[in-house]
DNA sequence: ATGAAAGCGCTAACAC
DNA sequence: GTGTTAGCGCTTTCAT
């Protein structure tokens, strides 16, 4: 049986109390009892409940992770950052992947909260905010990752996706690309339409005409972006150029235009977003829009456990600038005279 | 503040039993009352805490799962899978990466004691098996995952990795290759040995030679791939294939290759392991042996559970069998003369 | 069919 | 300095 703190107390001649004083080092007990106390536990290999302690009120040292998929590149990276920083800091962290799917968010929530854990880190994309008001309204702490809510008061850290968008398209430009296609995720979502504003906007302050039919929308998957770029080739005016909202949908992309027997970059220049492994991986090298997923990882723990802890009154909003890391697959656009 | 047990009786009318009767579905309760107490749930928002409920020694329906690195696209992908099963029954999971370092599993392990996890899942390379006797003594359920101790009666899930290692040389030996390199990380560790093995044993079956020179030990990362495939291609009688121990040093390999300006397939073969999303990624695609990483985080979940509530007295070990993949990296001998 | 009460392992007044 | 004791929210005999 594992040893309780009645165990010890008895076993070290004192009182539960004393023994709980010096496991928590509280009040005040002589050195001589509290070595004692130490010893006895160490013998004992005496270890205390959490779950116990949770009972009276105490932090449970579980933080809920919520995001679309543990599998995919870019999250289980975030997910590995945020759990290395956690543990750090005495704290464990349940993976919860919801596929984006509202239910699942419910259901995983649910769960968390009967589980009391001391705080959740969501990345959700519901366009109604209601799963984050539900937690909100419950006091539980709450952060967001890669998420924007901008008319939320909550802790966030996300990159600056409209600058994101803005340096893929005006590297693309720089390069002499003038039909830039976009292929983006969900629009609901504001990572997402940020990305594809900043995206116009480098195009418009360079005198490029935005044009809707370049704009295609897609799952988040490499299926998908290979099946939307392929609807974009085949098109009359067929781009030049794909800036692809996630690295997924670029490979997909790349894949695409090697169907069609294109040539990469010289026939097609690609641009992904998020620098997941993928990204160096593929041939030709994705030129992609990196996030610093290590450090949003840490920084989301950094905040949800400083707001657990009490040690803050104003929500926060990290923003983190992205960067533009070229590979193989832009180059100069070939002029091949049909436009 | 969250409404208790207590709050849900008194304002049924009833007492704190029947209200956890009804929760449990226990004892036996009037239909009556029993709509009754569900009403005044519903109507409360009213979540019974697992905390308290796990005090009394029932379950925390989490489990702990310790695996290398969630960053790694094997991992990470079982580990979805395992989350996925879990989910299905209830359970949720703490993810910890150890980074194959003891001193993090054992630190690990102790935070899942203290917080009572119902089960652990792990895939350790602990040369002594003691971290898992451990787990075994306090007579907490455990399974194993991708990792094999089979001096110990232990629930495990693995692939035949002997096969494994066996398909990948076969293949290579029947499209004529004769000087076959391995990769293999880290040798004391039985999933790598038992790949090795195979390969030596479908060299032998095929009167060829095994030779210690072919054999290079590696971190498992891109980078150590890259590195001993280089000095396996510089050496005098150079490999013309190269069998890496997992998908992360086949890439590594394909890189070195590239660096010293070959052209793959047709200077040389390699053959991955495990199928990751990377395999189908890499130009070219690479052949490699798949491990079914979805069913293997589904069957160690199901094992550990069966295990955890008891309905088991054997320890099961399910071993899976690889297939092979073939792709782009590999192909038919070209004899340049020189052997 | 329902309730009273003990107890799970720990914390935090409060008393001595 | 140290101990007593009342909870924390729930489960589970055992009465009734």
């Amino acid at each position: 049986m594992k040893p309780t703190i009645y165990n010890v107390a008895s076993k070290a001649g004192v009182s539960i109390a004393t023994v709980s004083k010096v496991l928590n080092k509280t009040g005040r007990i002589s050195e001589g009892t509290r070595r004692r106390v130490v010893e006895v536990m160490e013998e004992m290999g005496y270890q205390p409940s959490v779950i116990a302690s949770a009972l009276t009120g105490k932090s449970t040292f579980t933080i809920g992770m919520l995001i679309p998929d543990l599998a995919n590149p870019f999250f289980a990276e975030v997910a590995r950052s945020a759990e290395d920083r956690g543990h750090e800091l005495g704290f464990n962290l349940v993976m919860c992947s919801t596929d984006n799917d509202p239910a699942k968010e419910v259901d995983y929530i649910s769960l968390l909260k009967q589980k009391s854990v001391d705080g959740i880190i969501l990345s959700t994309v519901t366009t109604n905010h209601s799963t984050v008001k539900d937690i909100l309204k419950l006091n539980i702490p709450v952060a967001l990752i890669a998420r924007d809510m901008p008319t939320l008061a909550v802790d966030t850290v996300i990159v600056d996706d409209f600058i994101g968008g803005y340096l893929a398209a005006e590297h693309l430009i720089e390069l002499g690309h003038r039909r830039i296609a976009v292929i983006a995720e969900d629009m609901n979502v504001m990572s997402s339409s940020e990305r594809v504003r900043g995206y116009r906007s480098a195009l418009e302050e360079n005198g490029l005409e935005y044009d809707d039919a370049l704009v295609k929308e897609s799952d988040f998957t490499i299926q998908g972006g290979k099946l939307k770029s392929g609807e974009l080739l085949d098109s009359i005016h067929s781009p030049t150029a794909i800036f692809a909202c996630n690295d997924l949908l670029a490979i997909g992309a790349i894949q695409a235009a090697r169907e069609r027997g294109m040539q990469l970059p010289r026939d097609l220049s690609v641009v992904g977003f998020d620098n997941t492994i993928l990204a160096s991986i593929v041939e030709p090298p994705l030129t992609t829009v990196a996030q610093p997923m290590r450090d949003m990882g840490r920084h989301v723990i950094d905040l949800l456990i400083q707001e657990i802890r009490g040690l803050k009154n104003q929500k926060q909003r990290i923003i983190l600038v992205p960067e533009l890391v070229v590979r193989g697959s832009t180059s100069k656009r070939v002029h091949t005279g049909n436009q």
